[in-house]
Order: C-alpha cells, then structure tokens, then sequence
RNA sequence: CGGGGUGUAGCGUAGCCCGGUUAUCGCGCCUGCUUUGGGAGCAGGAGGCCGCAGGUUCGAAUCCUGCCACCCCGACCA
C-alpha cells in the first residue's frame, strides 16, 4: 500500500496541497486554520453533495437555509450543547470599522458600534434552528418536520488539520423534529443507514456502524449513532454522525405540540452530519505514492485520454480517433477529457492525471493508430494494457464498475485485517503500539474505564458495534462484566 | 495556554556558530533551438525590504533586544 498517509501536513504538500487544496492563504490569525478548496477538489466536494443530497430528497427531507450568527442568548438555551461548543466559538463583537486616527491608511473597530448582544458564528445549527421551530409547532399535524440544510461552520480549534479540522468547514446538517420518540430514534438510525450506504457505495470507504460512549456523545444529545472508519495509517476516523437528540432542544426552547390525544408534549428531536472531512477520508482511504485515488463515481473525470504525437498531422489524425472515442464514451456515461494541449509532454501529462487520481486514462500513438489500438492504463492498479479500439467503450465502461468494486474491496480487506481482538490490557497496549487499527476488546460501561484507558494509551473507544454477535466477557481494564465487545483506536 | 523548533525568490533550501566582493543551489517561470510512448535536453533570461522594528559595528542574512507569524508535541475536537 506504499507510504502510509496521515493528515499531517508535510504528507499533503507533497501533491494534495498543490492539487486539491491550499491551507495557507493567511498572513495573520484570522484566517488560520482555514482552508481554500481548490476547483478540482472542490469538484469532488460536488461530487459528494448531489449524490448525499438525492438520497435525503428520496428519504423524504427538504433543503432550508439558516443564518450564519446566533444571538448568544439563543446559543446558551441548551446547557450541555453550549458548554460543548463554548470553547471553541468565534463571537461577533462589533458591526463596524472607521479609520485609525493615528494613521489614516489603517481600520480600527469602532468602539462606539459595539454589539447590545454578540453574535457567535454557528459551529453548528441546533440552537437557530429550533428556536425557528418553536413558531412552526403547534400541533401532532405539523410534525414530523424534516429539514437539511448545506453550510459552513465554524469551529474555533486550537489546532487544525487540513480537511480532517479546519477552522472553517463545509458539511450538511439535518434538524429533524417528531412526534415520538419512536419515530425520532427511527430517523437518527435511518440517515446513521444513509451515511453507511453512501461511505461504501459511492465513496468505497468501508465503516462501521455503531454508537458513541458518554464520553464521545454529541453535546447535547440522548444517543449519536456514528459510521467509523479507518485509515491507511491505522488511525480511525469518525467518517458520520446522527443525533438522537431526546427532548433536550424542545425544552430548552420550549417547542411543543398538541397531541391526537389532546396533550401538550414536547416534540422529540434528531440532527445528522458529514462534512468536508469526508474528502480526508477518501485521500487517506485510497491514495498511494502517485497521488491521489478517486473511486470511478467520485471522479470529475474518469477518463482521460493523452495523444503522443509529432506535428500537426499527427495529431490530427490521432484526435479523430480521440474524439470519436470520446463521443462514445460520453454517450455511454462516462466523463471524459481528451487534453490535446501542446504545451505539456505526455510523460507530464500522465504524472499529472496520477496526481488527480483519474482512474482510466487513454494514451494514442502512431503505434497505435497503426494498429487500431489504445494503450489503457488503470490509476488503482497502476496497470496497463492494450485494447483495440473497437473494444474501447466496452471495456471502459465495465471498468467503471469494476475499480469501484476492487477499490472497496481493498479498503476493506485493509480495515478487516487490521481489527484485532484482545483479551488482556497487556495485549491491548501491545497490539496499540505494534499495529494500530481497531481494537475489538470488552469494556465495563463507565466513563471511569474508558478514560483510564484513554490515559494510559491515548486510545479511545470509536464505537460500539450495532451490527455482529454480542458475546459476554470481562473488561480488559477493571475485570468486571461486559455485555459486549467494543472497539477501541487511535482516533483523528 | 504549556514544552520544543523555524522564518532567506512562487515553492523547497545553503549560508548564521566564527560579521567582510554582486546572497547559494534545486524546482517552477520566460525566450530560442532540438524534442514528444512515463514529470525532456542544451543555451540564455527574469525574479530577493534575508519575517518586522530597534541596537552594536567602518560594515549585519549572520551578533544583541523586542515584537510578529508559522510548524511540531500536549490539553480540545467533525
């Protein structure tokens, strides 16, 4: 699998940096930790979005847009969820600049448009949004409501990692409101189903479907259902999240409905999320030495076709190939890029598409013009071989498929491989040092244990396991019982 | 906010300890010719407030003081 890749920023400079995204555009604080998304990463981001998008559409949710600021008096309402988030929030204190006195090439915040109220900008929605909700509830008729909406947010972290946590961060977050709680745990374990279905198949990222313990619970909500994965380096990474959020937001803002049975109740409540982070995960899923590694259904282009020519007569006859090809391909659904410039060699030509990660790519010759044939060469397996041009759509076309299977299945096998059973904390130290990965082992249930051993090993647990058999055993740490096995990691 | 480190061209760097011609080298960029089946070769060229501000000195990238920024390790986190 050649080097293994982290998030730390020496790995990314080498090509991500260049290729998908520039981390530094500051030259002072206030944009620190921010990143900019290049086009071509961002075209993936897009990627992403129409495709997470159809499926909330299809599971019966609409699009809605919040404000970016909340009142610090809204933001405060739910205990828990401020005091999660406090430490972290970029407040809005003043509304205006004048010019410095002293120097009249310079702004200074006027201090005289200082704020009644600050303004925190959003990391993350829950108190706008039901604060909005609380005028669009009355009764059981106007449930559920089903609300997502795409935005930025901003977190303020001490310290930042490219894609993994920037300070500024582009994600989707889901604000679900029901009846009964019944109907809300269905929800938050329904898009919980959704992220899955979407990480494997379209992203072929495998995960693991779990819950949080307390300690990695959302702030502010009753369960987090989560999608786990893990990375080449043997670090996981939290790839999905779903709340449910219990009745903690409808009463911290006093949201409630009038039953069929003529009760007062307060609604019951989910939020969901994937962010940016996601494209993180998929760099560090797939990528190898050569650049980046993009699942067929994920590339802006998956085919890309490079002419080897001499002269102007040359290349024009290897373009009507080309070009034909290329019409075919496009018809049969395929995207695809014929980059005949000549101001860029083939040889640069190839590196640079291995950089981007475009799975097919096509090289005509005079060899092979000669011949009726294409070189075809794959990104994944770095392979090539010769393919006669009437074959050329067919087999590209099954490609499509086939890498996005092969890639999944890699991954897989990469993450299988690298869930470890323990039994003792001895072994669990052990294999935490020696291998990394998963660690499946059993866990007494307290917060007390899970940050003993959070301590000790810096490992946490990512999750506990929905899905599998529940065998009994003793903790690895205290001895006492243990309903099941959970899975512990070094975590992003 | 604690501990460590680094700021020299668009990027990556040498020089700094021990002050002294025109600040080194590579990548990239521009021009010309030859090239084009895996990031081409040769020749020529452009590009520097050596992080900022003071100080010491005949002379500072180099020594001293202050400031700023960034990186790494912790605490925090999607």
């Amino acid at each position: 699998m050649g080097k293994k890749l982290t998030a730390r920023k020496e790995d990314y400079s080498k090509w991500y940096n260049e290729l998908v995204v520039n981390a530094d555009l500051a030259e002072n604080s206030a944009v620190r930790g921010c990143m900019v998304i290049k086009p071509y990463g961002y075209a993936i981001w897009e990627k992403m979005q129409a495709e997470l998008d159809r499926m909330f559409k299809e599971s019966g949710h609409q699009n809605a847009y919040f404000p970016l600021f909340v009142p610090k008096s809204l933001f405060e309402a739910e205990e828990k969820n401020a005091e999660g988030f406090a430490k972290e929030c970029a407040v809005v204190t003043h509304y205006r600049l004048k010019t410095d006195p002293n120097d009249s090439s310079k702004l200074i915040v006027d201090p005289e448009a200082k704020l009644e109220e600050e303004l925190i900008v959003r990391p993350t929605s829950e108190a706008i949004i039901w604060n909005t909700y609380k005028g669009w509830v009355q009764s059981y008729r106007d449930l559920p409501i089903l609300i997502n909406q795409w935005a930025n947010v901003v977190r303020w972290e001490m310290r930042t990692r490219l894609f993994l946590r920037t300070a500024e961060f582009l994600w989707q977050e889901g604000h679900t409101a029901h009846a009964t709680k019944a109907e809300a745990i269905a929800e938050a374990e329904l898009m919980n189903n959704i992220y899955a279905e979407f990480a494997e198949n379209f992203m072929a990222i495998p995960v693991i479907k779990g819950t949080k313990s307390e300690n990695e619970r959302f702030a502010g909500a009753v369960e987090t259902y989560c999608i786990e994965a893990l990375m080449q380096d043997g670090k996981a990474l939290q790839a999905g999240t779903s709340h449910f959020l219990g009745q903690n937001f409808a009463k911290a803002f006093d949201v409630k409905f009038a039953s069929k049975e003529g009760n007062l109740e307060y609604v019951w409540a989910t939020s969901w999320g994937v962010s940016t982070r996601l494209v993180g995960a998929l760099i560090m899923t797939h990528s190898d030495d050569h650049g980046l590694v993009l699942p067929p259904s994920l590339a802006p282009i998956q085919v890309v076709i490079v002419p080897i020519y001499k002269g102007e007569e040359q290349l024009a006859q290897i373009s009507e190939v080309a070009n034909d090809i290329a019409s075919k391909l496009r018809a049969a659904g395929v995207s695809v890029k014929y980059d005949d410039r000549d101001t860029q060699k083939p040889g640069w030509k190839f590196a640079q598409y291995e950089l981007q990660g475009v799975p097919v790519r096509l090289a005509i010759g005079p060899k092979d013009l000669e011949k009726g044939n294409v070189e075809l060469a794959r990104r994944d397996t770095l392979t090539k071989e010769v393919v006669a041009q009437a074959d050329v759509v067919a087999k590209v076309t099954g490609l499509m498929t086939t890498i996005q299977e092969e890639l999944f299945a890699k991954a897989k096998n990469f993450r299988d491989d690298n869930i470890t059973a323990v039994d003792t904390f001895e072994e669990f130290k052990e294999v935490l040092k020696t291998k990394g990965g998963f660690i499946s082992a059993h866990w007494d249930g307290t917060s007390e244990t899970e940050k003993a051993i959070k301590d000790r090993t810096k490992a946490t647990i990512r999750l506990i396991p929905i899905e599998g058999e529940k065998e009994a055993g003793k903790c690895i740490f205290t001895g006492n019982p243990s309903s099941q096995r959970v899975l512990f990691a070094k975590a992003y």
